[in-house]
Parts: C-alpha cells; sequence; structure tokens
DNA sequence: ACCTGAACACCGTTCAAGT
DNA sequence: ACCTGAACACCGTTCAAGT
C-alpha cells in the first residue's frame, strides 16, 4: 500500500519468510505464490525472478524447517548424552512435542507428496543428521548392556516408526489431542521402549 | 439410490466410480472435478447435480475406501480367531500391506487436511468397526495371559502407532519400499509385539 | 538486473437457460 | 428433473516490455 518502491535485492529471504509464515500457519492445500507476492506488496510474476516455480519456494522453506526438527532433537540428545535409556525416551518425546506444535510443518517434511520431487540431496545431509542422532541413541543403549535386542536397524526403525505414528494420529486428530497431555505421551513413549530394555 | 436415465443412466455413480479411480492412481493433488466431467463426457457443471462440492464427492469415495480397509483387517481378524499373539500380528501385516497397495487411498483416509472436513459421523462406524478390530485382538492377547502388559488402551495404541508409522515411513518413501519385502514386514510387525509377550 | 502487466491454461463454484 | 454454457474469482506459469 504505502510500498511503491523498488524492491532490492531482499526479495528472495522476504519470499522465503512470509512464505514460511504462511505455510506453516495454513497449510500447503491454502498455499499460493500470488498470496505471497500480495502480502510484501510485489507483482505474481516476481517470484519467478527467484524460484524456478512454486515447489522450489517450498522446497527452500523446507530446508529451514529440518533444521529446526534437527535442533529440537538435538537438544535432549546432548543433555541426556550419559543416560542411553533417558536419552532415547526423551528423543520420543521432543519429536512427538515438535510434531504437535508443528503440524503444517511435520505435513510438508513428511506427509505431502511434493516430497518426491524435493532434490533429496539438498536435505538428506540434515535428514541423515536428525536419524543419526536415534541410530546413535539406539546404539548407546544396545552398548549399555539395557537392551534384550541387538539390531540397530530393527530397533531404530521400531522406535521412529513408534513416535511416527503416533504423531500423525495425534497430528490427523484420529486420536483427540486434548487428551494428550504430557504424561501420556511419557507413558506411551516409556511403554514402547520398555519391551527391550532390562528392567 | 435410485436413477432415472437421463443422459447416462447414473451420473451419480459414475462419478464416484470414475472419481474414485483417478484419485486413487493420480492422488488427491491433481484431483479436480472438472477432469472427471471431462473423462465422464459430462459437462463442468454437471456434478453439481449431485455433489454439494468437490469435497462431498472425496467423501464418497473414502466411505468406500474405508469398507475396502475394514475388510483387509477383517480377513486375518478372524482367519486367526483362536491364534490371539499371531492374530494380533496377522493385523498388522494386513494394515501395512493395504497401505502399501493402496498409497493414495491411504492419504486421502488418514493423511490429509481434507479429513478434518469430512462430516465424521458418516465414517466414524466403519472407522470405530476397524478400530475395534486391533482393541479386541489385543484384549484376547491380554485374556490369554500371553501379554506382559495389561492396559488394553495402551497397547492398543501402541500398535497401532508402530504399524501406522511404519506404513507412513513406507508410503514417503523415507524408507526404500524396494527392500520392505514380505519378510521384512514379519519381522518387524513380530519385533514390535515382542517385548509384550511372554516368549 | 529486477520487476510489471498482459496473457494463457487450468481450477471450483454459481446460475440463468435449455432439454 | 437433469444438464449446459457463460461467468466469476482464483490459481501457476510465461514473456515481452518497462525501470
Amino acid at each position: 500500500m504505502e510500498n511503491k518502491t523498488y524492491h532490492h535485492g531482499d526479495l528472495r529471504n522476504e519470499l522465503i519468510e512470509v512464505g514460511a509464515k504462511l505455510l506453516i500457519e495454513q497449510g500447503l492445500e491454502v498455499f499460493s505464490l500470488r498470496k505471497v507476492a500480495k502480502e510484501i506488496g510485489v507483482s505474481h510474476a516476481a517470484p519467478y525472478r527467484h524460484f524456478k516455480d512454486k515447489e522450489d519456494l517450498i522446497v527452500e522453506i523446507s530446508n529451514k524447517g529440518i533444521e529446526e526438527f534437527y535442533n529440537a532433537l538435538a537438544k535432549p540428545f546432548y543433555e541426556y548424552k550419559n543416560q542411553p535409556k533417558l536419552q532415547l525416551i526423551e528423543l520420543g518425546k521432543a519429536y512427538i512435542k515438535f510434531a504437535i506444535d508443528n503440524p503444517y510443518l511435520m505435513k510438508i517434511l513428511f506427509f505431502s507428496d511434493l516430497k518426491k520431487k524435493i532434490d533429496i540431496s539438498k536435505i538428506s545431509d540434515i535428514n541423515d543428521d536428525s536419524y543419526s542422532l536415534l541410530v546413535d541413541s539406539v546404539k548407546n543403549c544396545i552398548a549399555s548392556g539395557e537392551t534384550t535386542v541387538k539390531d540397530v536397524q530393527a530397533l531404530s526403525l521400531l522406535t521412529w516408526s513408534f513416535v511416527h505414528g503416533l504423531s500423525a494420529l495425534m497430528m490427523e486428530e484420529v486420536i483427540n489431542i486434548g487428551e494428550i497431555s504430557d504424561e501420556v505421551i511419557d507413558k506411551m513413549v516409556k511403554l514402547s521402549t520398555l519391551g527391550y530394555f532390562k528392567s
């Protein structure tokens, strides 16, 4: 409105920032490039100077989201470094809490068809990093002799599937989020590992 | 639903049938009412005689999908009625296999934002039925004294989360489906219950 | 070099009008 | 009663033209 100025230089970053806001607040289904351009006060064709297409912008936004996700997992990972079992449990809780707090972001990262078209090489590093936190934690548990199962890969996938599935069920409101207190999450995550740990 | 033949005889059902085909083959993201109409050879406004809007058609298609899903679970449920532990394992395997075989349908049922707008009351009966198969199976396991955990709800949610999460990871190709043989599925599902069963 | 405006091909949805 | 065609408001994307 007041802004009829020539936008220099920073449009690319502003597209990412405003785009992320809209995407995370409103979800993928109603996300449009034209809305982002309008919100910034630029013509609807302007984004094409900086991004090949709509998906290219979404990939860029996703990259930032993956970093946030990694950070959310890294915190408990380092905090409970010396208590393998607790570390694995806290990792699971952090995963689920991140999903609850960032449902639209989580959907873009894990539940959208877009992902197939995303250039995996771009995001695989940090993605692998997130996964490696889990694998490391499982290794620690096995190494410290706390588990009954010794298969790192199988136990990692098992844990991942569980937190991923519980996150999905909660996000989709198949399970009423209102009922999902911190205590319930704590209980479920502990129960999910219980079978494989010596008591 | 009785139908007078004017143009095609039964446009309503043809919309559901052709719509389901397109939806399940190509996915939600590229699904359009206009394409369905064109494929049938009817004007793009014609569907609005039979459905309030696009989502209304999708809900109808979803209902059919939920029935198929229920049937896929009911088969092992009744087949292994007298072997509680095996019943639960086969139920999990059937869940995962259905997801792999019907990824787009599964996404519509469980992973789309649409679901929130879907009139849950319409689908909750059969949905509850599917869930009750799982709960029944867990109850059987507990009743026959095979498990170390006695909390029906917690154990049901645990099992559901695991198969749901593994399905999601496979569908999203976070895990390479090529590597997911029947043996791997069998192994994972068994491992997921192993901790809670006396050996 | 960066941005605009018109243009094109697609959408969902509504509605007066045709059969 | 069922369907059509025009119309409207939105999309993504391209491109010649403006600054």
